[in-house]
DNA sequence: GGCTTTCTTTAGTCCTACAAATCTGACTGT
DNA sequence: ACAGTCAGATTTGTAGGACTAAAGAAAGCC
């Protein structure tokens, strides 16, 4: 019946809306906004592990879009490892051990509603224990490009500050060439998903009232023990680092939580 | 024109093959045949980062399916960040480090022809940073179940030998205990993928001429450190299970590269 | 001449409708 | 009680067409 874009009539999509909020005509595809709609529900658990969805073109029809580009959407979960599904059955929701938890979409869409408060811990346990070895591997590795390209990026975050956009940029840009020192494509791809993840904290951190401290001093530390080639500095500095962002973060999730305590 | 599986007349695709050499009929289904497909061409190497795929059309048609089948493939390869479609310019594969590598999907197209031997290294790298501080983590948090079940898998262990298919459905599921005893769902999600990268090299490993060292007493020497729970231990010990390991596969990659010399 | 605007072309996007394969659960006969 | 069969539900796959976005070329403007 309706199309959805443009010349929409507004069927039962547009009255009942979350997909029909992302910016409308241009930008995103229909596809990827019922992606997006999708995955949150299932990563938010608004709809649970074991569930089955109604069946496709039940879904389709209600939601108002084609067959198609559900199945597409649905697809492009599965291959996430979000859902599985098979004739008969229908499609269910996975269990979590069996997501892909790495995927940067998925992260994102833990992070678009309230953050997990475990996940940051189990986040941040995890950066705890890789991120230090990821400055010890980058001091002995490191190319002089990446070193400056590092340093640029540090003057950058020094003069913008955290506050602005291109601040947070240059901050990505250094964990970016950091990992890229190390040389090992893994951790360049984990190193990569979890910075992600960290930045959608970040977002947070800023809402949050008072900004603790300056995290250019933390970070020139790493970066000069990098410079220096001294392996276990850049450990200890790095540690010190995730430890001071690890306090931040706490501190903006719990004024966070008091400004809008969750009713549940 | 001509259906694929069954009664396919043997279209272009029957005669030109790779696709069709999955199961035919039960098993995998079209869709996911052609998954495998692309998705090792683009992983090994077939086709570049960079390159564009031919039209849908054009392709769906040489390879005897439909359009849809077809997209829904190549969405799933978006969906783990292999490709990128957009109008006009086409689909294109996208540079490495936009990849998932964590994915399962992709570590097994990595290693479904000949392993890469700097994967093989970076992945053991990325181990030897992550497992330790698994132990560590789950010699302070196990549960009694977790240890009852680490325990069993390594009975299981012990009785069968890696050499057969129980023998390493124990390993797994002794690993699997293990991380989860971390209580750490990112460093679960991480674990399983690596735990599967690993496994696939263990064919390599078990191909390989003399089967080196007993890995069964390294397993336990872990399991007590986490049995009575000593951190230090049990993350000393992983270590040296991990240098026992690496140098296994090694050794069998460099044997199995004599025996098949890669010719370029 | 160099810049912007408009047009054309191309390839992905989304749609409809229909046919087939497959799994599940119930039914049925022994 | 148990195995085999069958029907229904649901996903899978097919076909072809209309729509839309985007790149590149052509035209117009300063």
């Amino acid at each position: 019946m309706a199309r959805l874009s443009g010349k929409n009539t507004r069927g039962k999509l547009g009255g009942r809306g979350p997909l029909v909020d992302t910016p409308k005509g241009s930008g995103r595809r229909l596809r990827g906004a019922l992606l997006d709609y999708l995955g949150e529900q299932i990563v938010t658990g608004s709809v649970a592990p074991g569930d089955t969805l109604p069946g496709e073109v039940e879904t389709a029809e209600k939601l108002d879009i084609s067959r198609g580009a559900y199945r597409e959407a649905i697809k492009m979960l599965a291959a996430k490892g979000l859902v599985e599904s098979r004739p008969k059955t229908g499609t269910r929701v996975l269990d979590r051990a069996r997501w892909n938890l790495l995927d940067p979409a998925i992260l994102r869409w833990a992070f678009a509603g309230r953050p997990d408060a475990k996940l940051v811990r189990d986040l941040f346990e995890m950066r705890a224990v890789i991120e230090p070895e990821v400055a010890r591997l980058a001091a002995v590795r490191r190319t002089a490009e990446q070193l400056a390209a590092m340093e640029a990026a540090l003057a950058t975050m020094a003069e913008r500050g955290l506050g602005t956009e291109e601040g947070r940029d240059a901050d990505r840009a250094f964990h970016e060439n950091l990992l890229a020192a190390t040389g090992n494509q893994v951790m360049i791809a984990l190193g990569a998903s979890i910075g992600a993840a960290v930045a959608y904290t970040t977002i947070f951190k800023s809402r949050s009232a008072g900004f603790s401290r300056d995290p250019v001093p933390d970070h020139y530390k790493v970066f000069r023990a990098i410079d220096r080639q001294r392996p276990s500095a850049a450990a200890k500095a790095m540690r010190e680092l995730l430890d001071l962002a690890h306090d931040d973060t706490q501190h903006a999730l719990s004024d966070h939580a008091e400004r809008d305590p969750v009713p549940e």
